[in-house]
DNA sequence: ATTGACCCTTACGCTGCGTGAGGGTTTATA
DNA sequence: TATAAACCCTCACGCAGCGTAAGGGTCAAT
């Protein structure tokens, strides 16, 4: 039987961390002394390996919690969505890092060409979780999804920052080729969202 | 001038969120009308998009603040520190997501090589934070790191979850190839963890 | 004057713990 | 045996970034 010191040391998981999951019910100590004190055995260690595991692949403990409980839930569906899950993530991800790239190198020109598509990972992440969450609450809240006007208007609006980022820089860092798309794109400010001056 | 409506419309940032930027001192209106009602007008407008572009960028709204409240801030500075961030984030994911799909395939052999180095990113994390940010608490919270010890066992611990994910799916599914490293593993946990059965 | 569409201000909820505060328990040592 | 060191406990607030009512003014039009 180990104390919630032992337990930490040997698994990296913090005492907290072990009071909480004791809160939510998620991992219950074996033991527990007259004086209140948590003793964890060999079974509820290796409860806290799979609840680590799953924390790693980035399952909520909510969600944990639903699998260990159950035997029968289906881990290899529900792994199988999470992989899903986690590669829109570093797709979208991946599209952020050539973003700030791209606004480090030269400012924002090629920045508003794929922003704002985090909706989609939201709405995927919502199906997913629909399938063995909360199927009560949804109904209503289908056909929420942005309107394509309003990515419109979003897009739009990016430009106008480009302004901004302009002041932000104080000087064009390689004036010559870039100077003609800032020009352009001023005019499109000016037509589309604001007068530009 | 817009009211917060039209600007959630345009921008497609929520009302709540509005108002919040408004409690946080982020983006204050232009205006604010007798009966209290918000008024934004190009220029709240064009912060609110580098806002959203910072965001995007995933800095927290704190260092947004901090950025746009400072014109002279080194905005590349943070924005190639924000970048390899966000490199770590991905790299650490996909190898979140390599144990993931090897998960689902076999159990969880190739899993415990490579989890579990978490550590890293934060460490990193702390250190770009460092820079710019509260260098005040920081010493003493130096040296925390997680001991090579604390891994070690963490590993070992990790071959324990083994056992229990063979038992979750109670019946191997391509039996043959696998079984050999199976039995191999379990002689393991039992030599090093605990009598397996 | 009433309706409907907006607006406001609290204020609690959510995730996953971190971080004290304030106070028992157990163990080792003087 | 007394006392300190080292652990343990239970509250309970805090953080990020809003979502989501609750309860109630305001503005335009009918």
């Amino acid at each position: 039987m180990y104390t919630v010191n032992e337990v930490s040391k040997m698994t990296g998981v913090s005492i907290r961390t072990l009071h909480h999951y004791d809160e939510i019910d998620l991992l219950k100590p074996a033991q527990v002394t007259q004086a209140g004190y948590r003793l964890y055995d060999q079974g509820t260690l290796m409860r806290l390996q799979s609840i680590m595991l799953f924390r790693e692949l980035r399952f909520s403990l909510k969600e944990i919690k639903a699998m260990l409980d159950s035997p029968a839930f289906d881990v290899h569906k529900a792994l199988r969505q999470q992989i899903e899950l986690l590669e829109k993530e570093r797709e979208h991800l991946e599209n952020v890092i050539a973003n700030a790239r791209a606004i480090e190198k030269e400012g924002a020109e090629t920045y508003m060409f794929d922003a704002l598509d985090r909706t989609e990972l939201e709405t995927y992440k919502e199906e997913a979780r629909e399938k063995w969450g909360n199927t009560a609450a949804w109904q209503e809240y289908a056909g929420k999804k942005k309107t394509p006007a309003q990515m419109g208007q979003a897009t739009e609006a990016l430009m106008a920052l480009f302004a901004e980022m302009g002041e932000m820089k104080d000087c064009a860092p390689e004036s010559d080729a870039v100077q003609g798309k800032v020009k352009a794109l001023q005019q499109f400010i000016t037509d589309h969202f604001y007068h530009c001056t």
